[in-house]
DNA sequence: AACGCGGGGTG
DNA sequence: CACCCAGCGTT
C-alpha cells in the first residue's frame, strides 16, 4: 500500500515524497503534543470501548468528565450486562445521547450470551454489535488490538479535506464538513504509516482538535503548514443551513426527551411517575393539546428503550425500564 | 442521502 | 444566537 510503484487507488493523494514528508513531520509533532487522555493508557478493550462510544459526538472535556465513575460503577462487560438497563442510563446521567447508554447495555449483553464475553478483533464482525458503526469499529481494531487500520472522525475527516482538498472532495456539506465517505476512507487508508496506524490515527485527531479547528485554526502552530493549500485560507465557517429539527414552542422534542429521562433519572429506586406530572413536570405551561405530542414522544422513548410504559386503571405510568 | 438524537461549550 | 462535538441507526 506505501509502495510508490503500484498504486492503482482512485484517489491519489500526490507524490510519495510529499506524503513522507507530511507523516514525518506530524508524527514528529505528535511525540511532543500528544494530549494525555485516560483511555489512551488503558489495555482493556472493555474500557476502551466505554471510552469511545461516550465519545461518539460527545467532546474530550464532558467525557473525561465521566468517565472514571462509570468505569468504577460498570468495571467490566460482565458487570455491565448484569446490571439493570436503569442504572446504566443513571450513570450516562449528562452524557447526552442516552441511547448510547441502552446500546452499550446491551452489547455487553450480547457479548455475555453469545459471544464468549470477548469484543471480536476485526472490524468487520465489530460493526454488527449494537451501537458499533465503520468509525468505532475501526477504532477499537486499531487502539485496541493494533490493527493497521484508518480511523476517520470528525477531527481526520476536517484535517484530510484541507490538506489535501483536490483529492478528498466534498460531495456535499452538511452539519459537518461531511465527506464523500469512501473517497475519505481511502485517503486515509492510502495514507497510514506502515506500522504506526496508531500514533498516526491519533496524531491526526489531535491536530484536528488541538490545532486544525473547525473554527480559527492556528495554522501558524501547525506542524504542515507548509505543505497545507488550506494554511491561513479558512475564513468563515460556512452558513450550513441546518434542517430544523421537530420541535415544541421553540424546543427541539430532543430537549423534552432529555428532561423526560433525566426527570425520571431523579425518580427514588424502582418507583414510577403518572403521565400528567411527568408532563407538566418538562413542559410547565402543559395543556390538553399538547397530549397527542407528549404520548408520541413516550412511546418514541420506548422504542428506544429508554422508558418503559405501564397501563393502569388510573392512567399511563413512566419509569425507566429493567 | 437525510433524519433524529443531548446538552454544554465556544466565538 | 449559531455552530460544534473521537457517530449511529433508521428510513
Amino acid at each position: 500500500m506505501g509502495n510508490r510503484k503500484s498504486r492503482t487507488r482512485r484517489c491519489s493523494l500526490g507524490p510519495i515524497r510529499r506524503r513522507s514528508t507530511i507523516t514525518a513531520s506530524l508524527l514528529r509533532w505528535y511525540r511532543r503534543n500528544s494530549r494525555d487522555l485516560p483511555w489512551r493508557g488503558e489495555r482493556d478493550p472493555y474500557r476502551i470501548l466505554v471510552s469511545e462510544v461516550m465519545l461518539q459526538q460527545t467532546q474530550v472535556g464532558r467525557v473525561l468528565a465521566k468517565y472514571p465513575l462509570f468505569l468504577s460503577r460498570f468495571p467490566s462487560f460482565q458487570k455491565l450486562a448484569r446490571a439493570k438497563s436503569s442504572s446504566v442510563i443513571k450513570a450516562w446521567q449528562g452524557m447526552g445521547y442516552n441511547g448510547r447508554a441502552v446500546r452499550l447495555w446491551r452489547l455487553a449483553r450480547t457479548l455475555m450470551l453469545d459471544g464468549g464475553g470477548k469484543l471480536p478483533g476485526d472490524t468487520r464482525a465489530l460493526q454488527k454489535l449494537p451501537g458499533i458503526g465503520l468509525y468505532t469499529a475501526s477504532a477499537l481494531a486499531c487502539f485496541t488490538f493494533g490493527k493497521q487500520v484508518a480511523v476517520v472522525d470528525t477531527n481526520v475527516s476536517r484535517v484530510l479535506y484541507r490538506l489535501f482538498p483536490a483529492s478528498v472532495r466534498r460531495r456535499t456539506v452538511s452539519r459537518n464538513e461531511t465527506i464523500r465517505r469512501g473517497d475519505l476512507w481511502d485517503a486515509a487508508a492510502s495514507l497510514l504509516p506502515k506500522g504506526r496506524a496508531k500514533q498516526w490515527n491519533q496524531a491526526l485527531m489531535d491536530l484536528g482538535s488541538t490545532i486544525c479547528t473547525a473554527r480559527a485554526p492556528k495554522c501558524g502552530a501547525c506542524p504542515v503548514q507548509a505543505h497545507c493549500p488550506s494554511a491561513h485560507q479558512i475564513n468563515r465557517t460556512r452558513a450550513d443551513q441546518r434542517k430544523r429539527e421537530p420541535a415544541r414552542e421553540g424546543i427541539p422534542n430532543r430537549i423534552y426527551r432529555g428532561r423526560i429521562v433525566e426527570a425520571l433519572r431523579n425518580l427514588n429506586g424502582t418507583s414510577s411517575i403518572g403521565q400528567h406530572q411527568l408532563a407538566v413536570s418538562i413542559k410547565p405551561n402543559y395543556r390538553r393539546g399538547d397530549r397527542k405530542w407528549f404520548r408520541q414522544i413516550l412511546v418514541d422513548l420506548e422504542r428506544d428503550g429508554l422508558v418503559r410504559l405501564a397501563r393502569t386503571t388510573t392512567g399511563l405510568r413512566v419509569s425507566l425500564p429493567d
